[in-house]
RNA sequence: GCGCCAGUAGCUCAAUCGGAUAGAGCAACGGCCUUCUAAGCCGUAGGUUAGUGGUUCGAGUCCACUCUGGCGUACCA
């Protein structure tokens, strides 16, 4: 609809000079007595030739080669909006279209031949991933999975750290609940990590190693298996939500390779790091940042934000288009020294995308929990899928905005799993699944042949809806908005119900049940793509 | 103090980058199953979009200030 709108505005520029002037843009009215879509373009146009909005709306219409078969009519509105109202045969037809393509309906190739890099979770492997991880794993995952749809290759990264203070801690932590068990008396320090897990993986090396390890250093056997431990862990629960990455990409790999130094030298021929105070510093002032930061302290340490640049830099040298780096809203202050370190490198920095999302506040029995994984008072993702289920985290993490707020209610979450609207999809889905069943026991067979029969309000509702697919996955993928995809479900299942209820397929007259039959493979063709986007299955009976 | 994100119905959140009468779910109340799944549908009620000014044909959306909450503001990551 939109595509054959944007035709007819093509040849009246013809006629019509001044339509060059604006961009013309076509919306979905809130209200449909307002049109199937819209357009302002005689009110972007008014000031510019100080002329009355309703005046050169009328101009237009009249000037309009409309096909009548195809819009039913034109109407000025408002303030001078244009409306158009499709005829109900030509919306019909698409389910033609939905059913042809099939598969790939809403897929595009626009960006096809580019490679996007998604580096999200990124979690270093101290302790379990929390609900707050969970956020960020989901967004990801499904942010790579929109760009796939619009073209994209797409690797998953996850970057991670297994040296550094951090780690340090987590080994003597396990070697201290170690001594532990061999019955020493141990101060067990406030810095160590104080979760259950620690306890068990010094259990682990106790049934295996006995008390040979009491003169072993925390940093040695203590850390790796700690690390190793808590990674299988760590996959393990991504896996339970379909996350699969493509690299683990180590931190220690930067220094190995002699990037850090490479990168750290560049700096220093472009006089753009200077030392003080027994510590190295990167003139950010000259990037365009507040202050000059540490890039390596005076213990001789780097701090993050040298082997974050150095990281990125392989990323430009891998030969991503787009990067895409997903971050909770505690790095907020740490991805502009990264990305000004970038571009001093000589890279485009626009192709660098960061999505801050925003905390997950956890509330049990009407308590914030705060969240640390030192202090172990945190819900595992691991718990939370266990207690709910797949679909609901993944869907629950994907309903809403990464850029709001975000309040998980536990106690009503565990009692009340039902009531999330994911159920509601899976259910539209299911009940077109158990429709088609028994209609193939009565031998009826879908037919696009009299598709105009659907004519009805809600069959005319569904069909707009669901011919407004694509465009909603191409507008969420390039916005990185993957709640756009859950509300635009949300509505299609709405839609459906509502035909469900007003439109019979068995005991309808054979040629309308046979379009209504190609109505609803349509939909849930889309039903199924849609939730696959957000990696919630489509289940067959609920 | 400064920076970023937010403040919308009792609760959790939407609102197609400035559009028309601000919408869903949950919670509350009232209807609808001898017919394809009632995890559904229909209806009622619920709002000065935190506040005050401003910008314009038009503001929840943009600007300024104020209030409230979150996260930062490291030679931690």
């Amino acid at each position: 609809m939109k595509e054959y709108l944007a035709r007819l505005f093509e040849q009246l520029k013809n006629n019509l000079n001044y339509l060059e002037e604006v961009e013309i843009s076509f919306n979905v009215p809130q209200n449909s007595v307002n049109g199937d879509y819209s357009t302002n373009v005689a009110m972007m146009l008014a000031k510019k030739l100080k002329r009355a909005p309703r005046e050169i709306a009328s101009e237009i219409v009249e000037n309009l080669q409309i096909d009548k078969n195809i819009l039913e009519k034109v109407e000025i509105a408002g303030a001078g909006f244009i409306n158009f109202f499709f005829t109900p045969s030509f919306v019909a037809g698409i389910t033609k279209t939905i059913l042809e393509k099939g598969e790939s309906f809403g897929r595009f190739d626009t960006y096809k031949g580019k490679k996007a890099n998604v580096e999200f979770v990124s979690a270093n492997p101290t302790g379990p991933l929390t609900v707050g991880h969970g956020r960020n794993a989901v967004l990801g995952d499904t942010i790579a999975n929109l760009l796939e749809w619009i073209g994209y290759e797409v690797d998953r990264e996850y970057y991670f750290n297994n040296a550094g203070r951090q780690m340090r801690v987590l080994g003597e932590s396990v070697k201290a609940r170690y001594l532990q068990l061999l019955g020493k008396e141990i101060d067990f320090k406030e810095e160590y990590y104080q979760g259950e897990y620690i306890i068990d993986i010094a259990k682990n090396l106790f049934e295996k190693h006995g008390d040979k390890l009491i003169d072993e250093p925390a940093e040695g056997i203590f850390k790796d298996e700690a690390e190793k431990e808590i990674f299988e862990n760590i996959k393990n629960t991504l896996r339970k939500i379909n996350i699969e990455f493509d690299t683990f990409f180590n931190e220690k790999s930067l220094y190995d390779s002699g990037k850090i130094d490479s990168v750290l030298k560049i700096f220093k021929e472009k006089k753009l790091s200077y030392e003080k105070d027994g510590a190295t510093w990167l003139k950010l002032t000259e990037l365009g940042q507040e202050q000059d930061k540490v890039i390596i302290k005076s213990t001789g340490e780097p701090t993050y934000r040298l082997p974050d640049i150095a990281y990125h830099s392989t990323k430009f040298e891998r030969g991503y288009d787009l990067m895409v780096d997903i971050f909770g809203s505690d790095h907020m202050a740490t991805y502009p020294d990264v990305l000004a370190g970038i571009e001093a490198l000589g890279f485009d920095k626009n192709k660098v995308k960061v999505i801050i999302h925003q905390f997950v506040t956890i509330m049990e029995n009407g308590e914030i929990i705060k969240m640390s994984t030192r202090k172990a008072n945190f819900v595992t993702l691991d718990e939370l899928i266990d207690e709910v289920g797949k679909d609901v985290v993944r869907y629950f993490f994907n309903m809403r905005s990464y850029s709001s707020h975000m309040n998980f209610d536990l106690t009503l979450a565990k009692k009340q799993s039902d009531e999330n609207p994911v159920f509601y999809l899976q259910y539209a889905h299911a009940r077109i699944s158990s429709i088609l069943r028994t209609v193939k026991d009565e031998g009826l067979q879908s037919s696009v042949e009299n598709l105009e029969l659907l004519n009805s309000e809600s069959e005319q509702n569904l069909l707009k809806h669901l011919h407004r697919f694509p465009d909603e996955v191409f507008y969420a993928a390039v916005n990185y908005e993957p709640h756009k995809i859950a509300n635009y479900l949300e509505q299609l299942a709405a839609l459906f119900h509502k035909f469900y209820t007003e439109c019979r397929i068995i005991g309808s007259e054979k040629k309308l049940a046979e379009a209504r039959l190609a109505l609803i493979i349509a939909t849930q063709t889309v039903l199924k793509k849609g939730l696959s986007i957000l990696g919630v299955s489509a289940p067959e009976r609920m």
